[in-house]
DNA sequence: ATGCCTATTATTAATAGA
């Protein structure tokens, strides 16, 4: 079983591309990102006549999360980070598929930094940290996938003295992500190529995918019950190169089945 | 320190992304 995030920067501009990973690669489960589209906007009839079914949650122009499933329908459990009522911006949703629990996130870009935006990404990286422990604590198979904008480490970026004070790279951001890691979960790509020179992001701006001038931000965290499972995990690099492509890449793990 | 490029939305320019 193959579970992969993908932030597509936009539903509308991405469906060719969407649509011929899907049939090219025939993932299980896609947790898509960035769909910069309100509700009634989203592709759902191309999406379903390619074989998924799909639970969204859209926003005008920007965020917006979607959980693809192939053959089956995603059973949806919520589509809002708990601890905020007034926060507005559509950047969770989590379902049920096949006895697994899968969150698509969208964490904010915190960007400038210091100030107000830095501030909502610190605190929603709280909220999900919270979220998180709960989802541990209630012991079922869970990965939280997605766009976390946070650079983990020096080895996660191609020139880090260059984006230290940036919001996906400051050690506050850095700290809490490694808080959250540490309630139990495995950051499944560095798990299994533990020295190996891993992006999923690169900038449109100058030619950074040429250059492979990257980052690694796009992430699935797996619940210490799921993690057993864990066979292979890896970057379908190659479709960043595409026409029109999305500035990141579809990133995956591969699940031994139940049992096995 | 900033623009570079791209997508969206609202009217050819602003905003946001990372």
């Amino acid at each position: 079983m193959r579970i992969v995030t993908y932030n597509v920067n936009g539903i509308g501009a991405r469906l060719p591309n969407l649509l011929r990973w899907l049939d090219e690669r025939s993932p299980d489960v896609v947790c898509l990102q960035e769909l910069k589209a309100p509700q009634e906007k989203f592709p759902e009839l191309a999406i379903r006549a390619a074989g998924y079914g799909v639970i969204w949650h859209g926003q005008k122009s920007w965020n917006g999360v979607a959980i693809l499933a192939r053959g089956r329908e995603p059973a949806e459990i919520r589509r809002v980070l708990p601890g905020d009522p007034e926060d507005a911006h559509s950047r969770y949703i989590e379902a049920q598929i096949d006895g697994i629990t899968v969150g698509s996130l969208y964490l904010p870009n915190g960007n400038p930094a210091p100030g107000p935006r830095f501030d909502y990404k610190l605190r929603w990286l709280e909220r999900l940290t919270r979220h998180a422990a709960e989802l541990i604590a209630g012991g079922s198979p869970v990965v939280l996938a997605g766009d976390y904008n946070v650079i983990p480490t020096e080895r996660d970026v191609y020139k880090p003295e260059r984006w230290v004070d940036d919001a996906l790279f400051r050690v506050e951001v850095r700290e809490a992500f490694a808080v959250l890691v540490r309630q139990g979960w495995t950051d499944a790509l560095r798990a299994l190529h533990p020295d190996e020179q891993i992006y999923t992001f690169w900038d449109y701006f100058r030619n950074a995918y040429q250059r492979d001038a990257g980052l690694r931000i796009d992430h699935l965290l797996m619940s210490p019950t799921l993690t057993p499972r864990l066979q292979q995990a890896g970057v379908d690099r190659d479709v960043r190169g595409w026409e029109k492509a999305s500035d990141h890449a579809p990133t995956w793990i591969e699940l031994r089945s139940e049992g096995a």
